[in-house]
DNA sequence: GCAAGGTC
């Protein structure tokens, strides 16, 4: 029997679509990276019987990426990433082992159906899919068809079956429109970044930020947020004047009425109506009116409308909010949390979710109601044919999912309920008057029935008195006619929803990466959430909008992503040349790119007034090797060293505090070394600022800890659990004495009370480690008789097995830890394992360090 | 270390 192959973009609609396809009557089991799952059975096939296999990747199965040589910063020109560099596709997650799982799962496979979701990105991972599944097909029989694409709109019955016997090809060119946008966007957002980041990087000491970005999706979305910053700098308060009317409805009421001219700007003139109107004692009726009007029952839930309400409402980030929705998602709470439809297909069953919420505390009464006397159909949204809206699929109660996710879940839940609801209906009463020459309004609401308002109270319409009845011709008397004097205000800094708003208006990023932009540029230092969620750009986010204004205004507005857009589009449809449309957008942006280069002082001089210059920050620390000047240490991320006289800078390992080391210099090269530390509970070792710049070893990487050069005076040996780590006195540790991996987190406490301890010249006979040299306190020590100094091999001497312990350093919380690594507290009383079969290690410290890095 | 786009 022949076997078909079905890939869907992700698990979950593998799943649904398979049991949709096989009836229900499927098997099912994981695959072999955990994640994806494979679903089996037989059906017909292009006429014969076969066996099917439905399964998934995770989204993307490659990512676009330099070859590994180009991404070395400090070797390449950024200006070289626009061409020269050349790129390749890696995979996308390497834990999840997409290639090797597809090839398992394809190999023996005789036909492939790809059910990737219909848009660009799906065209694009139908050529990733078929990239690594077609070489291990089997080899189709001359000219018969083995490729088919599934083209479905919704995931009902009705289009999955349609789609399954009107199969079609991919579509190669909105694939290679996709391959040019992640090409455009990696040569053109890692140029700009790498170029700002070491210009400003290297200049400024306080800018706060390891990474200076920019990116068409992350650069726009924080121009939104500097534009309003302008606009309410800028803003000019302006004085107007508005007229007041007040009328006796009844012995005890009176109405207050509003003024047709609504506002004026000028004084004299408003002092004008009021005259006209002061004198009047009567206000006559024109005409009266009741409407019934509607307040619609909201659309039904898609992500972006999701995110907006979690931010403003609840309070909840975008990024926070889709990560709640997930799990909510996976616990079989809510329907697929990212989709663009507002619409419910006519053959979704809108009762079943319903039905699960009929016994819920704090709803029950609505849903039954609304169950007994018949649903209202939902208004007719936009079908993007991703997935139905968001829909709770099962109750769930507060105390049952806690906290965050209960709120969410709340809303998602009277949001769906809202939409199966009526609208809410209520009557508008309108009268106009005229006081004199002047006109005035008034109106009242009254709620005729609420509706869905019953179960989103917070949308319903304010209770109102009534207005009193009147007719044309009627007069009130006038109790007051006034004059106010007000001021127009600035707007306030744009909400989390409003930037949503206005990325979705113009195109910015997508319902899955619109949380991920804002999250960008809040973590990158370039805007701060304020309270009500607002966005407060920073001094760093507004210089970079204000220098790209005066570069290139281009870089930073909106329609330079939908302007390339338009062209990927015309690659897409197959107007255009793959080729061409990159080359030439290339050579533009390239273009650009030399353009800010060449004006980066115009972006400089406003850094200047907002950070200091590299040499006027920080404070003294450590001596420069080369000048024998102190340099300074410049806290702000990312954490450095400064020398101002040879205009140097040496990054230091983050997330720790820097201290002088005992102004001990490192041999190879004299520069002072630095002890670095890691939390109270963490490890501390001291370091070479030059050699971990500038590895003194060929294939040692840059940054790796802590330099030989210290290690030749600090090391012992080769570390007794990892393969690749040497075991390190902390000398600062005393009197509680410890030696740990440079590598791994092993830490070995030893000598307690120990007055001093020094790495020895010397080596171990048996095991070539470096002798300890160790002076205990006299009223504790150790050893027989009166003698307080003592060397010898810590793993060998019987003296020091009695006296070391090993354990395992906190620097890392215990859940995030890899398996492996919890091998529980011990005594370290075995030998040290033996070097490598077959491996002599060289006598020599000094060569023996050398050995591990070369 | 960088983009944006999928998804877990």
């Amino acid at each position: 029997m022949k076997t078909v192959l079905m890939v869907a973009e992700k698990p979950s609609l593998a799943q649904s679509i398979a049991r949709i396809l096989s009836r229900g009557s499927m098997s099912s089991r994981k695959g072999l990276n955990g994640t994806c799952s494979v679903h089996e059975y037989t059906g017909t096939f292009t006429g014969q019987l076969v066996r099917f296999k439905m399964t998934s990747v995770c989204g993307h199965v490659m990512t676009l990426d330099f070859l590994g040589k180009y991404n070395k910063w400090d070797k390449v020109d950024p200006a070289e990433l626009f061409s020269q560099a050349p790129t390749e596709k890696k995979e996308a997650n390497p834990k999840l082992n997409m290639v090797k799982f597809l090839q398992v799962e394809g190999k023996g496979c005789d036909y492939i159906v790809l059910w990737l979701d219909c848009d660009k990105e799906g065209e694009n991972i139908c050529f990733e899919v078929l990239d690594a599944v077609l070489p291990v097909m089997n080899q189709a029989h001359s000219g018969e068809k083995t490729v088919f694409r599934a083209r479905f709109s919704s995931i009902t019955d009705t289009d999955i079956c349609t789609a399954m016997v009107r199969l079609g090809e991919p579509d190669h060119n909105e694939a290679l429109s996709v391959d040019a946008r992640q090409e455009l966007d990696l040569r053109i957002g890692c140029a700009f970044t790498r170029f700002q980041t070491k210009y400003f990087q290297g200049k400024y000491g306080n800018l706060d930020s390891s990474l200076i970005s920019f990116g068409p999706c992350q650069t726009p979305t924080l121009g939104f947020c500097v534009e309003r910053h302008d606009k309410i700098q800028s803003f000019k308060p302006e004085t107007y004047w508005v007229l007041q009317a007040k009328v006796d409805a009844d012995k005890d009421r009176s109405l207050l009425l509003d003024w047709d001219r609504v506002r004026v700007f000028d004084r004299e003139i408003a002092q004008m109506f009021l005259n006209m109107t002061k004198l009047e004692k009567e206000a006559q009726v024109e005409a009266t009116s009741r409407k019934e009007k509607a307040k619609q029952r909201p659309l039904a839930l898609n992500t972006v409308e999701m995110l907006r309400v979690a931010s403003s409402s609840l309070g909840m980030g975008p990024q926070h909010a889709m990560q709640t929705a997930e799990r909510l998602y996976t616990q079989g709470y809510i329907s697929y949390p990212r989709t663009e439809t507002t619409h419910y297909p006519e053959s979704f069953d809108l009762k079943g979710p319903l039905r699960q919420q009929a016994n819920h505390p704090y709803w029950a009464d609505t849903v039954k109601r609304l169950l007994a006397e018949g649903i209202n159909r939902p208004r007719k949204g936009h079908d993007a044919g991703d997935h139905p809206p968001i829909t709770p699929m099962k109750s769930a109660t507060e105390a049952e999912l806690g906290g965050e996710a209960w709120r969410l879940y709340e809303y998602i839940t009277r949001h769906f309920i809202a939409t199966v609801s009526h609208d809410c209906k209520y009557l508008q009463s309108t009268i106009s008057f005229r006081i004199g020459p002047e006109h005035f309004t008034c109106t009242g609401k009254t709620v005729i029935s609420p509706g869905f308002t019953e179960i989103m109270p917070w949308q319903s319409v304010p209770l109102e008195e009534s207005l009193p009845t009147c007719q044309r011709g009627d007069t009130f008397a006038v109790a007051e006619v006034k004059m106010l004097e007000k001021q127009t205000s600035p707007p306030d800094y744009l909400t989390e929803a409003e930037l949503i708003t206005l990325m979705e208006k113009h195109g910015i990023g997508t319902d899955a990466s619109i949380p991920v932009h804002i999250n960008n540029i809040c973590q990158r230092n370039y805007v701060a959430v304020e309270s009500g969620r607002r966005l407060k750009p920073t001094s760093l986010g507004i210089v970079l909008v204000h220098g790209y204004y005066k570069i290139d205004v281009e870089l930073v507005l909106p329609t330079i992503r939908s302007a390339v857009e338009k062209q990927l589009n015309l690659i897409a449809q197959g107007k255009a040349d793959y080729r061409q449309v990159l080359g030439h957008t290339l050579d533009v942006f390239k273009r650009k790119f030399h353009y800010f280069v060449d004006s980066i002082a115009g972006m400089d001089e406003l850094m200047e007034v907002s950070f200091s210059p590299l040499a006027a920050t920080g404070k003294p620390l450590s001596r420069c090797g080369k000048c024998h000047r102190f340099m300074k240490y410049i806290q702000a991320k990312p954490s450095r060293l400064h020398c101002s006289h040879c205009d140097e800078t040496y990054t230091l390992p983050q997330n720790g505090t820097i201290k002088l080391y005992k102004e001990l210099r490192c041999p190879l090269d004299d520069f002072e070394l630095v002890l670095w530390s890691s939390g109270s509970r963490g490890k501390s070792y001291p370091l070479c600022p030059y050699c971990s710049n500038h590895p003194p070893f060929r294939d040692m990487k840059k940054g790796e800890l802590p330099g030989p050069a210290c290690l030749s005076m600090l090391g012992i040996g080769q570390c007794v659990e990892c393969e690749s780590g040497v075991l390190v006195l902390d000398p600062t540790s005393g009197p509680k004495w410890r030696v740990a991996c440079n590598r791994c987190n092993v830490v070995a406490h030893c000598f307690e009370n120990a007055h001093r301890v020094r790495v020895s010249a010397d080596t171990c006979g048996t095991c070539e480690a470096a002798l300890l040299d160790v002076d205990f306190n006299k009223a504790r020590s150790p050893l027989l008789g009166d003698g307080t100094q003592h060397t010898g091999c810590v793993f060998c001497d019987p003296v020091f097995q009695e006296l070391v312990e090993l354990k395992h350093a906190a620097s890392c919380h215990p859940m995030h830890r890899g398996p492996g690594r919890r091998q529980g507290r011990g005594r370290g009383r075995g030998r040290r394992p033996a070097g490598k079969p077959g491996t002599r290690r060289p006598k020599d410290k000094m060569s023996a360090l050398a050995a591990y890095f070369v």
